[in-house]
This record gives C-alpha cells, sequence and structure tokens, in this order.
DNA sequence: TTGAAAGCGCTAACAT
DNA sequence: ATGTTAGCGCTTTCAA
C-alpha cells in the first residue's frame, strides 16, 4: 500500500521521494544541483523524477526562495504625456487611437524589437524570462511598483521614451531593483546603461564632412532630453572644430512623420544643404522621403546619416548610413547589471556607456 | 507588547491583522473583496493596510490559488528552421548574426508589436501581465512547456509564423491552455483566432480591378502557410471570377529583402504588369522600392496592395493601400478565449474569425 | 460575520 | 551523505 506510485494530480516532491525511496529533502537537492548526494542515489531521484513526470512547482519555491526569476521589462512614455484621468471604459486593445496609442506606437519603434532582444538572449539561458509593462501613466506605474513590490518580479529594467520620467524615482524610493536604459535626467542612486552619444555624433559630422559636405543640418530628439542633448553637443562641437559650424536645427519626436516635417523646414530654410544628421533612424528616413519629393538625391545632393542603426537603416532605400547603438548588447548588459544587484543588493550604482560605431552605407 | 505594529521586514497578513485588531482570515477577506465583511472593519483594515505598507505576497498566494495572474506570450517560428543543436557558448546577446537572429528579426517585423498591445491592453486591466517567450528551437519549445508546468503562468498565447509549428502539439499534449494566433496547419483542439484571408484577398483583388489594373501579380509568402495558401485562393479565385486571371505569383518570405528579390523577378518576366498584390506590407514595402528604381511610378504606372496594415504600410512612401487586419482586437480576443478557458478548463476549443477591411492610401 | 487551523509545495537549517 | 522538521505567506474550509 506503500508502493502507490502514481498518486492523483500533479505529482509534487514528496511524490518523487516516495518512487525514488529517498527523502523530499534528497529530491530537492538533486533538482536543485547542490553537491553531496551520492551518484547512485542522484540516478535514482533523476528516474523518479522521469517515472512521475515531476515539475516543481514555482510557487512554493518563490516563497521561499523569496526569487521569481522573473523580471519586469518596462517601457515607459511618461512625464510629459497627457495622463489619463481615468481609464478608457473597456480597454480592450480594439481602438488603435484611443488608450492604446501609446502602447501601440511604442513597438512600431524596431528600436525596441532589438531591447527586447537583448534582454531575451540574456536572460534565457539563465532561465529567467521578462514580464512586459508599460508605464505611461501614473496609474501604470503604480502597477509596475506594486508589481514588484508583490515580489511577482525579481527587478525591473526601464527603457524611458522621455526625460523626467517620475518611475525610475519611485522605484529607488521603493528600494526596488532597477536599471535604467539611458541616464535619467537628474542623478539618482540607480544603475543605467547608455551610449556615448557625443561621440556617436562626432562620427556622424566627420563622415559628412570628410565626403565634402559643406552645408550641414541636422534634426535633433526632443531637446529635453539628456542623450538628445549630447548627441547634439557632440555635433556642434565637431562642425565648429573643424571650421564648419552647421547651418541649422530642426527639433523632431523621434518618428518618421516628425523627420520629414522637420526636413521640410530644413529644406524650405537652406534649400542648398548637402547634408543631414538626423538624431534616429526613423527621422533619416523621413528626411530621405522628403528630400526624394523634392527632386534631392540621396547621397549625391545630399548626404543622410542616421543613429541606432535599427531595423529602419537597413529598410531605407538608400540603406541609412548611420551611428550603431549597440542595442542589444546594452539591453544584455542592463540584464546582467540587474542580476548582479540582486546577488549583492548593496553594491553600488554603475553605470557602463558604450562605444556607437559608424555603419556606412549609402545614404552618407 | 501586543502593540507591536511596525514589524521588521515586508509586512504580512499577520502584521496588518495585529494592527487592524482582526484576525488573517478577515484581512485577506477584505483584500480579495469577499463580500459578508462588517463595513466598520473593512474600514479599520484598509487603514492597517496603509498603515504598515502591506502588499500581498503573490508565490504565496499562487500557492494555494493556482494561479499567477501571468500568462506566456510566445513567439514562434519553428518547424523547417535549422536547430540549434548546442546553444551558442555565451548568448549575451551581442551578435544580431548568430543565435540572436531569430529573436533579432521578429520584432523588426512591426507585425508582433500590435500583438503585445492587444495583448497587454486586454490583460492590464484584468491585473495579468504577459511573459514574453520565444521559441525557435526545440530546446526553447521544451522551455516554454516546463515554464507552464511550473505554474510560472497559466496558459499561453501562441503566435506562429511558420507552419507545422510542433508548439501547439506540445501544449495540448500536456494539457496546457492555450490559444494561437492562426488556425494551425493541423487541425487541433486548440482554440484559435484568425482572419478571413480569401475576403482579404477579395477586397484587393477587386480595388485593383476597379483602378483599371488588368496585368496583375502577386507577391506571396511562404506557400507552405495556412493564411497564404488561403490569401492565394482568395486572389486567385476574384481575379478568374472576373474574367482577368494574374499574370505570376512569386514566392516571398514575409521580409521586405525578399519582397524585393520577388519584384525584381517579376518584373523580369512581365515588365508590363501594372498592379501587385503582395502577401504583407513589408513585401509590399520593398515591391515599391523596386519599382521606383526601374522607373516605374506607384501608383501611376504600378499600383501596389499590402496586407496586413501594419506600421510599414503608413510609413511606407507612398504609404499603402492594404488590407487591414484587426491585429490588436485578434490579440485582445486570444487574451479572452484563454482566460476564458481557464475559468472552465473542459469547455471546447473555439476559433474566432475577424473580417478584414481595405485602407486605401496612396499605392493604388 | 468572524476566527482558528490546516495546508499549498518547497527549501534550508539542523540533526544524525 | 541523508533525513527530519520548521516554516515561507496566503486562502479556505470548518466552527463558533
Amino acid at each position: 500500500m506503500t508502493d502507490d506510485l502514481r498518486p492523483a494530480g500533479t505529482p509534487t516532491l514528496e511524490d518523487v521521494a516516495r518512487a525514488a525511496g529517498v527523502s523530499r529533502a534528497t529530491v530537492s537537492r538533486v533538482i536543485n544541483g547542490v553537491r553531496n548526494v551520492d551518484p547512485v542515489i542522484q540516478e535514482a531521484v533523476r528516474r523518479a523524477v522521469a517515472l512521475t513526470g515531476y515539475a516543481p512547482n514555482r510557487a512554493a519555491r518563490s516563497l521561499v526562495t523569496r526569487r521569481t526569476d522573473a523580471i519586469a521589462l518596462v517601457v515607459t512614455g511618461a512625464g510629459t504625456e497627457p495622463e489619463e484621468t481615468a481609464p478608457p471604459a473597456d480597454a480592450d486593445g480594439t481602438e488603435a487611437g484611443s488608450g492604446a496609442s501609446f502602447t501601440g506606437q511604442v513597438f512600431a519603434d524596431p528600436f525596441f524589437g532589438r531591447v527586447v532582444t537583448g534582454v531575451v538572449n540574456y536572460l534565457r539561458p539563465r532561465g529567467m524570462h521578462p514580464v512586459l509593462m508599460f508605464a505611461e501613466t501614473s496609474r501604470a506605474r503604480e502597477d509596475v511598483v506594486s508589481f514588484l513590490r508583490q515580489g511577482s518580479a525579481d527587478g525591473a529594467l526601464v527603457v524611458s521614451t522621455h526625460a523626467e520620467d517620475p518611475l525610475p524615482g519611485m522605484l529607488t524610493d521603493a528600494g526596488l531593483p532597477a536599471v535604467l536604459y539611458a541616464r535619467p535626467a537628474r542623478a539618482t542612486r540607480i544603475s543605467y546603461v547608455d551610449v556615448a552619444h557625443q561621440d556617436g555624433a562626432r562620427l556622424a559630422a566627420e563622415h559628412l564632412l570628410a565626403r565634402g559636405c559643406r552645408r550641414i543640418a541636422t534634426i535633433t530628439g526632443p531637446l529635453d532630453v539628456p542623450a538628445v542633448q549630447e548627441r547634439l553637443a557632440g555635433f556642434r562641437d565637431t562642425m565648429a572644430g573643424n571650421g564648419h559650424p552647421y547651418i541649422a536645427i530642426a527639433e523632431g519626436r523621434f518618428t518618421q512623420e516628425s523627420g520629414e516635417a522637420a526636413m521640410e523646414r530644413l529644406l524650405a530654410e537652406h534649400p542648398d544643404l548637402d547634408g543631414v544628421f538626423a538624431a534616429n533612424d526613423l527621422m533619416a528616413m523621413g528626411a530621405c522621403h522628403v528630400l526624394r519629393e523634392h527632386g534631392k538625391r540621396v547621397p549625391e545632393d545630399v548626404a543622410v546619416i542616421g543613429f541606432d542603426d535599427s531595423s529602419a537603416a537597413s529598410a531605407c532605400r538608400p540603406p541609412l548610413t548611420t551611428v550603431r547603438q549597440p542595442v542589444e548588447a546594452m539591453a544584455a548588459e542592463m540584464a546582467r547589471l540587474l542580476i548582479e544587484r540582486l546577488s549583492k543588493p548593496e553594491g553600488a550604482a554603475t553605470s557602463v556607456i558604450f562605444e556607437p560605431s559608424l555603419v556606412v552605407r549609402d545614404s552618407a
């Protein structure tokens, strides 16, 4: 009567232990790879596991280890955005134009695909998984905080698309482990990864100058974003340092449409420009379209350089010469930093800056 | 001595109960909104919760409720793909060309952004969250199954990019709740959502014919995918029914590059074609580029129609006329079906088919 | 309506 | 090297 090896329901440690003729603790040790277990018994346990079809219960394990092996991957677009005071009556995802607009646009930017890739590739071999969250409203940010406070995830990876995002502050205030993509607008005790924006802009400016451009303009991102300011500074300094001040600036919002509008403005003011540095690929792509509409050839008449090396860069015709941000590696590093912090919670905040590189294609 | 309201560590139900002067059970009832609790006590409990800064522990809750409120959002690209026999030595996401290639490409397709949007918008108001997973190798598929078997998520939403994906079968074999995006190649007892591909293709064909095109070709997706076959059938039947058989087929792989290559082949064979129906927007975009390179104007010389209405459609110049697939709504419906099944596990598998619509922009 | 108590399945001392 | 045991924090009968 003690030989009932096929109990009802999903098998537990207990069942495996019984089948293997050992104690729960021993089975646990084998499963978690703790040494000091007789090889013979190990083998017996493995057989029992296979026999019973045992799978460890994550909730039970989490309850005692206080780890979930899940991390929140949070995309935030907050700060100056209009906050929804009340959520839409029925947020069923049907309308792309209402409450869904933020989440809808976010993943239209190929940049995020690369972040996801980098994070997943780092996490997966480690048995960890990302939970996707958006934090565009104050309500959504609270949700992220309570999600973490409930121990639903071990920490957060935060990608902000705007400056002055309150989420990082909320996270640190709550003592929750987090790592950011991009340096926050105001200095905080929080780890982040970033790219050397100034160097990237310098690469772009030098390339434009080297190919003979002399009337160069730039399309920036939103000027309140630190990264945007740095790119602009790097560009400006390089141009000035070479005795060829840039001729104009137009501010965009990182979207293709805003890039098109910016290019129109630039062209209206300076019909004779011969080079454009855009602060991201999507805007560079928009610029290319507008230039062509105006009968300008790229790169013969006007050279265009983008930033990021997102999938938009290679998809563009002509393919974009661009400043490559090693997004996947940066995202992986974010994950690494977070996991490191989980193991030693009192470590200092670290920031890791990556060097961009110039990818020369056809547009410049 | 019983008045110690600020115990060390994160507060538990016990702490709240003590602070409110009631039992754990009562606090639990209040927090879970179970009725039959004296309003006065409810209020006291709420105050105690605020005072202690209590947040329920998800692992403990899951352990007893057997629910995690997490669902796996799985993107699969398997079947005939080369399987990695061994994972790359260090999968740190640095290289986009190695083991990272699948995950890297997937989110470059703007289609997935819409799926994520629809899923998140449905789940979020319900306190649920998606865990992102890729299942491109046999190993990765096993991981998905064991993830679910461990109770790390309540069920799976599966988006297959290829036919003959073994994952749905594995899931149903293991008795795990799952819902698919797109009808599986071989019929299974599994719920799915899909779009009426034939109707979509008909819309495209009729539009092309109505605008006067008479030498129409089509760029299909991989012909082993059921959806692709249906689109082709709908297109072919409509053309034939109107007395204008299509003039050529070129098979693509849903990427922009494959669309370009297909267009080149088509043009080589039929330099005088005046209309193209592509099975997705990315390929339609590639077709537009090639047509322009060949000196053809779109839509004046050649009209082009895409499929999906992904962000690529509006980003394209000219903006693409396309068959809109209500992806967000379909994704939300997937989530709804899954959650429904979680509440009544023995319900029959359901399939929901959505009607596509024609979005007329500039390319046709 | 409220409380007491029994687990959920697992890990980690501690004892042997 | 292995077993015993005490919880982890919560929900949920069952009594009162």
